[in-house]
DNA sequence: ATATAATGTTAGACAAAACTAACATTTATA
DNA sequence: TATAAATGTTAGTTTTGTCTAACATTATAT
């Protein structure tokens, strides 16, 4: 039995996620992908490996391919889904074009709360599943994102006494 | 003459955007006052400004009071603005705790690009200083985060045709 | 089947940023 | 003004996570 109490560090949560990402496209999980996709030297990926393999997180046995443990499988996929919730967040709200969005939501997934987190994914909720009210509220923020004042047609509807 | 362009780690940029906030309470700002902010020991602060004087952001004497130069100034406000952001958008449209939003904004303000937080800038811009249409749209979300689902009379309003 | 390329590991160096323990200086106080 | 308390510094250690160089293993291709 094992305490996974005690927090991963953000480079341990990036080395998950990436393995949780690999692993959704069938393909057995190699060291050099990993390098790749984290931008950072093989030895740096066989350091990290060990790290994670005695802290039961992920499997891997030398010169063998990568896999994770139901506990590393859990915390992967919860980083990844911060990316995308942060990156969704990001592109579809404030029209912060893919590149940004990506390299944001890859940092901020690590240092976001929980708190934080559930609120932003009721935001988007709230905000992208809207029958119509907040479509018109969007395409105001669109116009104003465009051309940095307001809509004075979808102000005066605003503005006008119902 | 000397360059700047090296990016600072997110832990000096703690300690300006510290020296910033001291500052701003008139009082000259001491090491132990540094170390009780950002919840470090003296000698981490010590270390730091030595650091921060070599590049000229800072100026600090064996003993002596801080205080930022000209460029340390720019840099810790520049800090300090991507944290009010932050908070902001946390607290006033994610109605997140202060305690979690000022957790938050402390780390996401090292991490979120430049082009993300000016947008982020501009949505707050338009959501929070509207006349009126943008207000009954926030209201509908305090009642969404509240009660977990929409409002009917305000979404009746919306779905009307006009 | 063997040489070569690709992949993976080991060992050791290094940097950042924190810490503790011990020492130095300054300030406040009796 | 002498001494205690508060404040600040130095030196050295530790942790984390990189890196390079050299070596080991596995896969590929003639």
């Amino acid at each position: 039995m094992q305490y996974f109490s005690n927090k991963l560090t953000q480079s341990m949560e990036d080395y998950l996620e990436a393995i949780v990402i690999l692993t959704s496209k069938g393909k057995p999980v190699k060291v050099t992908e990993i390098s790749n996709i984290l931008g950072v030297k093989k030895p740096s990926v066989t350091s990290a490996l060990k790290k994670l393999n005695e802290s039961n997180l992920v499997k891997h046995e030398k010169y063998g391919d990568v896999s994770l443990t139901e506990e590393g499988k859990r915390i992967g996929h919860e980083v990844y889904k911060r990316h995308r919730t942060l990156r969704r967040f990001l592109t579809e709200i404030l029209k912060v074009d893919q590149e940004h969005a990506d390299a944001d939501a890859c940092r901020m997934e690590h240092v976001i709360s929980k708190t934080s987190l559930e609120k932003l994914t009721k935001f988007l909720d709230f905000v992208l599943n809207c029958p119509r009210g907040n479509a018109e509220w969007l395409k105001g923020l669109d116009y104003y994102f465009k051309y940095g004042k307001r809509n004075k047609k979808l102000l005066e509807k605003c503005n006008r006494k119902e």
